[in-house]
DNA sequence: GCCTGCATGCTACAGATGTAGTAGTAACTG
DNA sequence: CAGTTACTACTACATCTGTAGCATGCAGGC
């Protein structure tokens, strides 16, 4: 009753500055301006998506000298999680076995999805309600 | 190349309406009113966002008498498989095996659940690449 | 000491989203 | 026929999102 309650959201954009935040964290705008450089974003954009993610408390900023470092407070395993949440309860009436019905009809599965699926199976100690 | 390609993105809110009219489809804007009852929204609210889908393109509209009836024109399960690239996009770098590992890791099986995907996994012929 | 560069804190602004309200009109109801 | 309903087309408007620009200040080089 502690993680991912109280998560926030991410828009697309700052799901790209997240990602990047996470590949290295106690960082600085200009790293993360170059992680995300295929995006073409401007200096000024990835700050104000920075300072978005601060004031949703998903980084946390400190200063250092006069430069700004930014570390990811929001667990990349909690964001996925609440994404995930998110979607299953938009499209897949909140129900887990729904979605795997889905991914198990629609996406082509590689030899390796499959196993990986099995074993989800097999390993996943029995649900007790 | 015909089917999930130009899906268009849903938000939140007219995902709440298209599950409406996906549960009977050639519908009035009453019906998906009545459908959607719990969220409270007002009549116009639930209008505003049929039109904003039949611009889209995911439903589409056509009178009976002086009243609008609505149609699906979205299949669900293109839409499903439209969020869940989507997510799998921005949360899981596009793979499909990251997704599966994460929710194997977090999520937890019915039985149900487990006997459906076990079935799946057992008919689903092996895939040719 | 002054210029150049990079950092910072504001401000901006269009388009998407959530959530209606209003005005005009067609139809049912006594 | 007049009032009450119900439907439609438009308009509204605060926020959120994507994507920056600008004015300013400190720090290092010449």
């Amino acid at each position: 009753m502690v993680d991912a309650a109280e998560t926030p959201t991410l828009t697309d954009a700052e799901w790209t500055v997240m990602r990047a935040v996470w590949q290295g964290s106690p960082c600085t705008a200009r790293d993360v301006l170059e992680r995300v450089a295929d995006s073409g974003w401007a200096y000024t954009t990835v700050r104000t998506l920075l300072q978005r993610l601060v004031d949703k408390g998903a980084v946390a900023m400190r200063l250092r000298g006069n430069t700004s470092v930014y570390e990811a407070r929001l667990r990349e395993q909690d964001a996925k999680q609440s994404a995930v949440r998110s979607l299953l309860q938009k499209a897949f009436d909140g129900s887990f076995g729904a979605l795997l019905t889905h991914l198990a009809r629609t996406e082509r599965l590689t030899a390796r999805d499959r196993a990986r699926l099995q074993r989800l199976l097999d390993e996943q100690p029995e649900e007790r309600s």
